[in-house]
DNA sequence: TTCGGTGCAAAAGATTTGCATATGT
DNA sequence: ACATATGCAAATCTTTTGCACCGAA
């Protein structure tokens, strides 16, 4: 069976924190993760409806916010005001394609450095940071 | 009487769009640049009734989408999910405190330089960016 | 007089909650 | 058996729309 390092931190979690393993919070896990990331709630509830019909609204939304503790997923927010998740991994920031849609991520050392300092000038503590580049790819500039 | 150059620029506008300069209109203008940026939809709202109680949640909205395309207002959806406005001025970024919900404008060139180079990595045509640091302040940070 | 504007109520879209039932452990 | 999960429907919350009436030009 595919995913299997995230199947079991997801069993380990729920072990520990005395919640059940059920099917449901199983084959969410599976489309989430074959999603590839940047899925909305509304994407992931019809990839699991494919083949598990009786999965309701409920049950998606319960399950990514459970997968969002457990530090399997992650919420975004962006311009277009509609939730997504993403696979959690290594810090990075995004170039959205307004037109198509496409999601680019990029890492950047130097900038999270600035920032650093920008912070710091404002005894500010940072916790986390969004940094999002919104216009046109390649595919859909048209100059 | 206050903000004559906003309430000028707001009379050009209407004026050069065929469109009409309402008293509510001027009323919502003047609300939105006392509060001083950063304010929601609900909070603009609230703020209206108290000296007009009859202005309505659609005429709000409508105003400050119309501020926003006069170029006087911008739409900002911070991670809390709710649109705030706030004064439309020389580009910015934010530092966010989640605790007080004081959030903190920056401005960084060498950063924004980097953006460019990135987005040229991508062959992205970038139209806006957002670039928020979420954390606690210096009043709240606890260390 | 004529359009655009306003306010209400209803609609819409995303997400959450109450509750009876079902199911892991 | 018992506590947690599920799925439905209904509730919420924010924002938008339809429509009859109002008011600026």
């Amino acid at each position: 069976m595919a995913h299997e390092v995230e199947r079991e931190a997801l069993a380990r979690y729920l072990e520990q924190h005395n919640l059940k393993h059920t099917k449901q919070r199983d084959i969410i896990l599976t489309a989430f993760l074959e999603a590839k990331g940047h899925v909305t709630s509304d994407q992931l509830y019809q990839s699991v409806r494919e083949t598990n019909p009786t999965i309701g609204y409920t049950t998606v939304y319960r399950t990514m916010k459970l997968l969002c503790e457990a530090g399997l997923a992650e919420e975004h927010q962006f311009d277009d005001g509609v939730t997504r998740y993403e696979i959690e991994h290594e810090h990075h920031d995004h170039l959205v394609c307004t037109r198509c849609g496409k999601i680019i991520e990029f890492e950047c050392r130097s900038i999270e450095s600035t920032q650093d300092r920008i912070a710091a000038e404002h005894e500010f503590l940072v916790l986390r940071h969004r940094h999002e580049l919104y216009g046109h790819c390649r595919e859909c500039r048209d100059d």
